[in-house]
Parts: structure tokens; sequence; C-alpha cells
RNA sequence: GCGCCAAUAGCUCAGUUGGAUAGAGCAACAGCCUUCUAAGCUGUAGGUCAGAGGUUCGAGACCUCUUUGGCGUACCA
């Protein structure tokens, strides 16, 4: 994928400016023990061969994590010096082993030959009780980086048409924009969201024609409906009306030509429409925690578009047909050809997106743009960066597409026509319900302050972490039933986890003066889950850099996921608050106040509200 | 037709970028609430990683072909 390759170019190595107090703790551990055993393996071929070199050309050292962690937290394999050395990789490991064992100068750790891999398992203690000075120093901050320090992103998102409601895809298209942009900047961005009102063409005018052959100047007032609900359902009208009538098309393309020559009616029932529906749109945007630095309107960049592609005409960079249309060629990128103005004059989506994204530059000088858009459209950016590129715009090259795909229903694709599209106002509100009568059935209500915000706060939970399971690249299926579970592998169970930490926490803060003078000990967390919360918690800024380099929010989502999965093992097997001795309570409310603060800094990154009682 | 993308348990998804016995959740079955919130925990069962070749010490991952599905190839957006 082109556009995470891209990152990759721009992406410094975190480790490399590593500031003072922006420690990646196990990143740390894993290259000084990689030092060690890659300096002892030259050394040992060096003996046997009489020169390192070899291992040096039979390839890097890799570190790895061993599959179960009684074998260790590191695993070297040392498949690939079996030739050059002429030793068996499990021998290899064992001779590491036994040369390793005999310095004194190495960090506390245990060595294990295990077949063909030398594993290390280090010493936590020093680890967890580094960890507890950082993590309780930077809080919020935890697990951010600065390795795109000095990079201007702008993320554009959601870009809703102004003639109906936002559906399932659209909550995708937000929930990603919105969790990328939460991850860029945790990795030291300076990001700026965007949103593009699709408030012009030919859609536009079909529902606005509807709406005055059968609207009989309904409003949302007279009809209690939501704005974007009731522009919606003029737009459903067309395309009925169009069935009957043929001419219906031509008259929407009129009712274009009329607003680009800018007819007062048409531009008056255009400017009213198009305030109900931003103001529906709006309602759904605060529900969904959706925000926006800047808003961009077709309507105010096609002219600049027209403008750029007649001077594009001029420069040669397009050619002109016999009817006016205006063209590209596409054959130096192995494509056909592109219509940029119709020969009626009137503009294209193209059109418009060659204008906003000129505009943005020249308003917001970016690094990179980064367009999240459906996969359905890739044919349209490739164009569009290639035309943005011939016009001789030198940021074109900064210019993303990151694409992500369809979301379907189990039984298909959605489909307005056969009224299987899924309305996002109306799933969020069935969640919202959902939540508030599991509420009741647990008898939660006296315990939670304010149940309806909680319930949404719940709902939210289970939408953002639904869609952002999923890699963005991949097609995913929206399966209702599914969706509506509060149970397993879902928001609400993450949200759980923080919940139950955060009761956990109110019961200890009444006793806290009796541990006041006992001092966090990490040596007393010993057990197998305790050593595998350390490292999870020390490898979150790690998971951040991954997912900021992937663009992949799901990289955050199943981190998330294992680490309330150890957690709630860990919180049903053994006592905290009543653990046999006051130092061990200390040592387990500690690490459990660091794994708080892990969920909610990766709560953030992918629109989980955290949740103090569900 | 051409181009792009995908295929992993009955279903929905992971799989550390080529390493050890392919993992979760849901659904099914069997257990655990006088104990820090049972939106939880444990166990059982479930796999020819679409198929066939190839590269490699080593492939779910990389290459080729085949099959199946999706998307695109609009003077729609």
């Amino acid at each position: 994928m082109f556009c995470s390759r891209y990152l990759e170019e721009h992406l410094k190595s975190p480790y490399d400016n590593t500031s003072e107090g922006e420690v990646i703790m196990m990143q740390q551990i894993r290259e000084t023990w990689k030092t060690i055993v890659e300096q002892e393996l030259i050394a040992y071929a060096t003996e046997k061969l009489e020169s390192g070199d070899a291992i040096r050309e039979a390839g890097p050292l890799i570190v790895q994590k061993p599959p179960k962690s009684e074998m260790g937290d590191l695993a070297f394999p040392l498949f690939i010096y079996a030739k050059v050395l002429r030793t068996a990789p499990q021998k290899i490991a064992e001779i590491l082993r036994d040369r390793l064992s005999g310095r004194q100068d190495l960090p506390a750790g245990e060595l294990l030959a295990a077949g063909p891999y030398l594993n290390v398992r280090v010493d936590l203690d020093a680890l967890a009780q580094q960890l507890y000075a950082v993590v309780s120093k930077q809080g919020d901050s935890y697990g951010t980086n600065s390795s795109l320090s000095q990079k201007r992103i702008m993320v554009e998102f959601s870009c809703p048409n102004t003639n109906k409601p936002l559906h399932l895809g659209h909550l995708r298209n937000d929930a990603i924009g919105e969790s990328v942009s939460a991850i860029l900047t945790a990795n030291g961005a300076q990001v700026h969201k965007v949103n593009l009102i699709n408030n012009r063409g030919v859609h536009i005018c079909k529902s606005m024609l509807a709406y005055q052959k059968f609207g009989n100047g309904e409003t949302p007032q007279s009809s209690g409906m939501k704005g974007d609900h009731l522009v919606g359902k003029y737009y459903v009208k067309f395309s009925q009306w169009e069935k009957e009538d043929p001419s219906a098309t031509e008259q929407a393309q009129e009712m274009l030509m009329q607003w680009e020559q800018g007819n007062p009616e048409v531009l008056a029932l255009w400017k009213q429409m198009n305030q109900w529906t931003l103001e529906g749109l709006a309602q759904t945007y605060a529900n969904t925690g959706i925000s926006f630095d800047a808003y961009y309107y077709e309507s105010e960049t096609y002219m600049l578009g027209k403008d750029t592609v007649m001077q594009g005409l001029e420069k040669g960079v397009f050619y002109q047909e016999e009817d006016g249309s205006i063209w590209i060629d596409l054959t130096p990128i192995n494509l056909d050809k592109k219509v940029l103005l119709r020969k009626d004059g009137t503009s294209l989506y193209i059109t418009q997106d060659i204008g906003t994204a000129i505009s943005r530059h020249a308003d917001w000088p970016f690094d990179s743009l980064i367009y999240v858009v459906a996969s359905e459209q890739m044919y349209h950016f490739k164009v569009l960066f290639y035309i943005l590129k011939q016009l001789g715009y030198s940021w074109a090259a900064d210019l993303h597409h990151l694409s992500y795909g369809m979301v379907n229903l189990p039984d298909g694709k959605m489909k307005s026509r056969e009224g299987t599209v899924v309305d996002a106002d109306n799933l969020f509100d069935e969640l919202t319900q959902m939540a508030m009568n599991e509420i009741k059935e647990k008898d939660r209500e006296d315990e939670i302050k304010d149940v309806g915000a909680t319930s949404k706060a719940i709902a939210l939970g289970a939408l953002n972490y639904y869609l952002l399971q999923v890699n963005p690249t991949k097609d995913m299926v929206f399966n209702p039933a599914e969706s509506i579970s509060f149970n397993g592998n879902t928001g609400p169970y993450l949200q759980y986890m923080g919940a139950r930490i955060s009761s956990m926490m109110r019961k200890f803060a009444a006793v806290q003066d009796e541990y006041e003078n006992i001092l966090f000990d990490s040596s007393l967390l010993a057990l197998h889950e305790e050593r595998e919360l350390v490292k999870l918690i020390a490898v979150f800024g790690e998971a951040i850099e991954e997912a900021g380099r992937n663009l992949n929010p799901a990289i955050i989502s199943s981190y998330l996921y294992d680490l309330s999965r150890l957690f709630s093992k860990y919180y049903h097997d053994y006592p905290i608050l009543r653990a046999e001795t006051p130092p061990l309570v200390k040592a387990r409310v500690t690490l459990v106040t660091m794994v708080l603060q892990v969920l909610r800094n990766a709560y953030a990154l992918v629109g989980i509200p955290f949740l103090e009682t569900m």
C-alpha cells in the first residue's frame, strides 16, 4: 500500500531522536540484548573462521517474541548463520548461551537455548520500576512519541453529500479519520482535520427538484424530522419519480446549470436545504464524537477548479474536444482519458477536487495530505494526483489516498434503492437504547449518575470499536445482531475493564493513607500475568508507532483487547486490594494504576469513551 | 475485456511484515456469583490457511498459474 510506504519514508525511526523522558523501554532492552548477541556471534565467528564478515553477510540478527512466555521474552533465531558457521542452529544457540553465561558485564536476565533459538528472559523488576516512574510522570501522554514532530499532516475525512443523512459507510469513514488523526498526533505530528461538504452537483439538485415538486413547503419543524433525514426523504422520492418520468434526470441537469449561473430561486432553495442537512449532520457528528479543524465546501472550491482546468488547457496539459468538453490524456499512466469539464461547462467531482486541493495547500501548507476515502475511488485519486502533478504542483507527491474497504451486510451490499442502508442515527439510537436496557437489567441505575450519557458512551464505544477492529483496507461485514452484542470482543468489554479498575481505585482511595509509606516494590510482581502486563504496558508506545506507520487503528484496537483480556484474567484470579500483605497490595495497585492509564490513553486513540462507572 | 483488491474455524476477524504446536470473539456444549462490578472467568469441540506449482534451512505470509468473490474502468459522486 503506497501510503504506508510513504509515511515510512517520512518517518524517522522513533528511536533515533528519543528525547529524555520519552522512553520506550522494551525497545531499549531489545536493542541492548541484540547488540550483545550480535557481538558474541561475531566474536565466535572470528575465532572459528578468522573473520566475522560471514555473519554480517548472512544477514542481520533478528529479534522476535517467543510464542510462549515460558520460553522467555526475547528470541533470536539462528537459522541463517548455520551455513556460514557450518554448525546446526541448535548448536549455535548452545554455544552462544554458554559463552554469554560466562560474561559478567551483561544486564540481568537469563539465557536459554531453545532449539534453534537463543532466548532471553529479561529482568522485569527494573523495567517495572522504571515504567512506574515514566507512566506516572507522563500520564495521558504516556505512549506518545515525536517521530512525526516536524510533520504537518492534513487529514480529510467524512465528506458527506448534502442530499441525505449519514449511513454506516460514513461512520466507518469518520471513525477511521478521527482515529488516524489521533494516532498521528500521538506520533507527534501536527494534524489538521478537514471535511469537504459535497454540496453541489447533480445529485444535490435531485433532492431539490423533488422537494420543489412534492415538498409542499415541508420543513424540519413542520415535519418533526431531523433536517438531513427530511432532505434524504426527497432524494429517495426523486429516484421513484425518475422511474416514472424519464425527463427527471434532464431536469436535474438543467437545474445544476441554473445553479451554476446563479438563478436566485434555485440558490435560495439550495441554501435552505443545505442548511437543513448541515444542521442534521452536526448533530450526528456531536453524537459520534467527530470534529474538524476546517470545513471546505465544494460550492466554494469548484470555481477555482474550473479556472485551474482552463489554465491547464492554455498550458497544453489538457485538451478540448469539438463539443467543448475538456479532457486529460492518461495514456502516460496506462489509463485512458478523463473528462474534466462537461461540454455545457459545468464542473464535475474531479474538477472541484482539483480546486479544493489547491486552496487547501494555500490555506495550510502541509507535508502530507491524507484522503480517507472508500476504495471504490482509487481510480479517482490516481487520476487526481496525476493531474495535480502535471499542473506542476510540487506538493502533488505528498497526497495520499487512505483507501478503506466497503461495509457490507451479511446478505450483501448496502443498497439505498432496496432500503438496506443502515442509517447512522438510527443505529446509534438503537445501540444507545440497548445499552440503557442493559444497565437497567443489571440494576446499575443507582450506581451510575447519568444513565443517558453513559448509555451513549457505551453505544459509541461499541460502534467505534466494531468499526476499528478491522484493518481499514479490508472490506468488512456489519452484522446488526453481532454489533449490538456487548459481550466478548466488543467496545463495552474494554470499557468495562476501565470501569472496574476505576471502581477499585475509589475503594483504594479510602484506605490510601495506610499505604502512604510503603514503597512500590516491583520484585513482588512475580506472577506470570504480572510479568505479561508489565511487558504489554512497556510496549504501548510501539503499538502507537506501528499504528501510525501503517495508518491502521486496528493495531491499537487489538492491543487494547490483549491488554484487557490479560487484565481481566489477572483480576479474576488474584486479589488486588485484598492481597496477602500490604506491600503486595501496594505493588498490585501500582500495576493496576498503570494498566488504567494505558487503557485510557488507548481508548482515546480509537474513540472509546472512558467510563468511571458502567 | 483490461486494471486494482481480497480468500484463514459454521460466522466475524487477528496473525508481530519469512520463524517455534495458526490465535481470538460469536454461535454450540460443560462449569464458576455469601469474595475488589458475571458487560466477567474457565474448559470442550471446531483448520488440507480456496487449489496447484515454485523460491527457502523454514511459507498462512513471497512469486506464477487456476478458481471464486468484490470494486473500478461515467460528461455520477
